[in-house]
DNA sequence: ATAGTAATTTACGTTTACGTAAACGTAAAT
DNA sequence: ATTTACGTTTACGTAAACGTAAATTACTAT
């Protein structure tokens, strides 16, 4: 149990490159152990790969992935700590709910654009069918109405 | 109505600067009016606007940014098109309840955290009330050193 | 022993998204 | 008339996040 991976083994996995995680870990966030010269990852590390790569999907920047991360083993030797630490976590809650915020109203924007698109596409469909009179005012509804 | 803005007033509204403005247009993102010299906003380019740095928000790059945006004013022309546009936000859906997915599992891990968190502060908090025994077994966590 | 494969370090290059400074124009305020 | 405020273009600078190439080392197979 417990197994280990190479460095290429992770690449593959998370479709990044060798490179991509030696940089994380000149950055110190990956601390593999090391056989003779050859890196050896171990679970944890590929937990944490897995989280930075999380992170950048996100659009967060590797300091922020960093600040998320050190939150997973933070010092929680005093209560005071802790406190602390329970701020940190609300603070990066209140700033990824206003990225999923931001995301819905994209796609309620994207869904927008979409209804009107559909509904161009039935006036189409409409003008096609009616071939004899090829100019019937073909003044469409109110563009209004988000059917999903 | 449909009043127009200076580059500062948009900037500061949104707190960017002015080259930043500048900087959307040379990338042709934003295509103010020009009164003399002076780049005048209509209500169309603030809109702009609001989408680039909602997309910024989400970590995109402005050329995706370019992308989501190009489909509001996509050429509506043929059924054709229209698929082709439908399809295009539906990838483009796709790609934010992704983001949405790994956000909500981040959320998820906070929580996990934050709830450790609380357990551990709770456990304290009965270790000092029992002020008679200091040294009860407070066994703490493993620590990590960040090296950079 | 040699060739091949995979890993390593070192170091310079690249792209994106602006920052910053210089040098200048225009218009209102003092 | 000139200071102040705001705007302009042009151009070089920068930080982040890697890419890429070179030179080297180490194991693996034949």
């Amino acid at each position: 149990m417990s197994r280990t991976f190479s460095i290429t083994e992770l690449a593959q996995e998370f479709g990044v490159t060798n490179r991509t995680i030696r940089f994380y870990e000149t950055e110190g966030m990956l601390t593999p152990l090391r056989e003779g010269q050859r890196r050896i990852y171990r679970p944890r590390d590929r937990v944490r790969l897995k989280l930075i790569l999380r992170g950048k999907r996100l659009g967060l920047s590797l300091q922020e992935i960093r600040e998320i991360i050190d939150l997973y083993d933070a010092d929680k030797g005093e209560a005071g700590q802790l406190q602390l630490l329970l701020d940190k976590i609300e603070s990066r809650r209140d700033d990824l709910e206003n990225k999923r915020r931001d995301i819905d109203a994209t796609l309620a924007d994207l869904d927008d654009v979409a209804a009107k698109c559909r509904e161009r596409l039935r006036q189409l469909d409409l003008d096609e069918v009616s071939q004899i009179a090829p100019d019937t005012g073909s003044q469409s509804l109110k563009s209004k109405g988000v059917a999903k």
